[in-house]
DNA sequence: TATATAATGTAATAACATTACACTATTTTA
DNA sequence: TAAAATAGTGTAATGTTATTACATTATATA
């Protein structure tokens, strides 16, 4: 998903942020995000970051990626999209995967256990192509 | 899979935490294990508990689930096995899921990308049926 | 303009996790 | 068995990630 305004309340401090996350490919931690903003707003503080952030999730225009406690800028191809999310245990690079027929698949199985799946990605730690290499 | 003993190291303290685990049936955090270790042992820290939990994590007998940050014991049925984990955001209720079937098409798209799919269980962040209803 | 709502500032603290080093128990080897 | 090596645990401190509470400022609405 490409950066655009969603509405309203993309305000200059949410999309700096924002644009801090478009500036790296790999996810990015809130503490590392704030160091970078403060250079922009020296006020900033550990709870502007994660407001920030927080909006940005609603939004879908960032992925937070638990398996590295860090934040990314989405990079897929459809606004609101489902999906994979594939993260390298060595150097925590990601590739987001929109893949409908593994997340119908995932989403059906769940279903069957009276689960229903959220939105966000789902997301498969292994080592990418080059760390193997 | 069920409580075994896999080798030597299994120790006093190591099993303990194993067992509080045991009694969970929802992934706890790791300092509220080590509230309940405490009682057993006074002298624990937090600390302790991280190198239990590494060294069960070593085993696969213990899940580490990162949507949560916490641990729970394995319940599935095969050793070592691979799957997904169904994790409830509200109840913060888990389900193993061993199916074969969609961690083959997993693991098949992913390698697509070069990117080599690890042994940790794939975490669906969702709801379940009883906080549904 | 007055009021309400949304956003941000500021400070403190909570929650999660690791490092470093000392000490003890167990295993290995001489 | 004694000495040495390895594995496990104790203890303290610190690092990292995230939230709460309340004050202030900006924006929208009446
Ligand atoms: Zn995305
Ligand atoms: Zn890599
Ligand atoms: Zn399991
Ligand atoms: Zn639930």
């Amino acid at each position: 998903m490409i950066c655009e305004d969603q509405g309203a309340a993309l305000t200059p401090l949410r999309r700096e942020v924002f644009e801090l996350l478009l500036r790296h490919d790999r996810p990015v931690g809130a503490y590392e995000l704030l160091d970078e903003l403060k250079s922009l707003r020296p006020k900033a503080a550990p709870v502007t970051v994660y407001r920030a952030l927080d909006f940005l999730l609603e939004l879908g225009l960032v992925h937070k990626v638990n398996a590295l406690n860090a934040f990314s800028a989405c990079r897929g191809q459809e606004a609101d999209h489902r999906g994979l999310v594939l993260i390298c245990r060595s150097c925590k690079a990601t590739v987001e995967l929109e893949d409908h027929k593994i997340d119908n698949t995932i989403r059906r199985s769940a279903a069957e256990l009276g689960f229903e799946a959220g939105d966000e990605p789902v997301e498969v730690v292994g080592t990418c192509a080059s760390c193997r290499a």
